[in-house]
DNA sequence: CTGAAAGCGCTTACAG
DNA sequence: CTGAAAGCGCTTACAG
């Protein structure tokens, strides 16, 4: 390797909003007008103004316009980058913000509330949380300091931010509708271990609604497990070994049903014959053949791209709360077929 | 809901350097050098600063930083966010970065040239590509803008930036050893479709030598289909179906992989006993039951570690290229086991 | 070791 | 409709 010591990249001395005024021969206000479509500009100072942008190649440096105004950037916080539910979210987001000059950047820390004040800290224009642990108090905190949206909380008692969801309860009441109609009645959930989370409250009432209203109600069991493996992997064997097991479990997510299924297989049972599995998000692996696993979708895009709608509408100065409900979709596959009469 | 019209959020009245100097008794510049650790400040000032700033709750304006200094933000770019596999590097990056002032932000775009603009705009301190299509050319021109560090990238001819990567032509050549050592020996490569990669290039070169070396010349057979699921589905289907169907293939990545398994499923092959699978990346999804793929670990963790690790000290200084390499490690599983002899 | 002053590149009232 | 000037909160030479 050829070890020709340059200096080190230099800041990159680019246009700034001087030298197109100065080559258009206008103001710096008048660019800066310009730059954000601001009111009060003829269309010949305009025209004059955008033709010296694209010929010096002008881009507007962020963090000098933080300094007074915007940054034009949207934090993302995600909790869980393995599920690939996420990145349909993220889709949406961007797909909401493609024609804006707004660009979405997502950070990822295990101290959720650390990262918050490091987006806060760099001036993020708004913030999208997704599955956010915080309480609501915290939450509207958080929203009074800059324009708040969650997808995945379901407390919308306070007006200081928007809250975007897919109808929880209703997804937990199709599943058991769907498992029941195929023959299923004594049904596990596997719920998350998580303290306070309104997305688990909200699914966990509709799976004990719709069993009583099923006249399922005497075989109502949530089981509850942290969103890790190995706890996953006991929680669902001691499900499957019990004595009185049951014929089907309703799991958290997909990520988890995939690992029930893991489970069964190892312990020789069959999907759905001896056990029915479903799962929430209808990622793309639910639709593998070894998998083949009915799921609820609940529309990630749409969640993420109405997320990004109302935290811009925030950002342009709505302060009354403004809420988006997505309506669940139940997608059966192998997994919970009817079984094979004896 | 209440309609309560309160005032957008304001800009957040935050503690400037200008009030803790004027709390600890000393001027902005000190502060401001306690801030970035730099030289020439006693410890009884700065014992003195850090008692103000903590107890002011002082926190530094990224935006502010940015027009003279660093923004201590980090881009990272990924070209594919349904990959769990990414998640394992940005875990790494993230290690790196725990106890420093640095914080990494992911961007995703499916225009990734324009996705670097706008993190330049941002004024990002340095940046991380992983798996980039562009030329090194291109990545040269990057990197002489800012500090730049790709992962999954071969081409270490320019010292314009650096490289981290797993040893891909290794990785390919262990699993042709490990599926011959299996007693398979008809093996088929399921590459990617994918304009000019070095990484892809890598790892035909590997299969094609390992095939030569193990006396397989005769069965070399490389197929490339694009990451899409239904191109991914034809073409393994046209090898499944094909008159000399393969004993194993090869595929580019662990979610090729387990579509591999769908279709082999789909038309009623057992796997490893009619065909053999191994993928690459080894996921968390190989070790379930339902998958249980052979596959190849290229150590996300430590490949995020060390790019995050480079790209400091080049903004640290440093302008020589440097490269670092991770060697793959085979983890085997029944999806390429030896098969029950007849 | 410490501090006063200039300036980074924008936006924001404000005056014309 | 247009522009001159102040200022956002830091860092950077530079002087003491």
């Amino acid at each position: 390797m050829a070890k020709t010591v340059s200096s080190p990249p230099k800041p990159a001395e680019r246009i700034t909003i001087r030298e197109v005024a100065q080559d258009a021969g206008v103001s710096v206000a008048a660019v800066s007008k310009v730059l954000r479509d601001a009111y009060g500009v003829s269309d010949a100072l305009r025209a004059k103004v955008r033709a010296s942008m694209d010929k010096l190649n002008y881009r507007p440096r962020a963090s000098a316009r933080g300094m007074r105004g915007k940054t034009y950037t949207l934090g993302l916080i995600f909790p869980d980058l393995r599920n690939p539910f996420f990145a349909d979210v993220y889709a949406g987001v961007n797909s909401a913000l493609e024609r804006t000059q707004y660009q979405a950047m997502q950070g990822f820390s295990t101290t959720p509330a650390a990262l918050i004040e490091a987006m806060i800290d760099r001036q993020m224009d708004g913030l999208i949380l997704i599955g956010p642990n915080e309480s609501a108090a915290s939450l509207a905190a958080t929203g009074a300091r800059l324009p708040l949206v969650t997808i995945g909380q379901h407390d919308k008692s306070g007006d200081g931010y928007d809250t975007v969801n897919n109808d929880d309860q209703l997804g937990a009441r199709l599943v058991v509708r769907h498992l029941v109609g195929n023959g299923f009645r004594n049904i596990a959930m596997l719920s998350l271990m998580q303290p306070a989370s309104t997305v688990i409250e909200q699914r966990e009432l509709g799976y004990r609604l719709e069993m009583m209203e099923q006249k399922c109600g005497g075989t109502i069991n949530i089981v509850r497990a942290p969103q890790v493996v190995r706890d996953v992997q006991v929680a669902v064997r001691r499900l499957l070994e019990s004595k009185e097991r049951p014929d089907a479990i309703f799991c958290w997510t997909d990520l988890m049903a995939f690992e029930a299924i893991s489970v069964a297989v190892d312990l020789g049972l069959s999907v759905p014959d001896d056990i029915a599995i479903v799962g929430y998000d209808n990622t793309m692996f639910c639709d593998f053949a070894q998998n083949s696993l009915t799921s609820v979708d609940q529309s990630g895009e749409l969640l993420g791209l109405q997320a990004a709608r109302l935290v811009v509408e925030r950002i342009d100065g709505r302060s009354a709360a403004d809420h988006f409900t997505v309506p669940p979709r139940i997608v059966a596959r192998n997994s919970s077929r009817p079984r094979k009469p004896i």
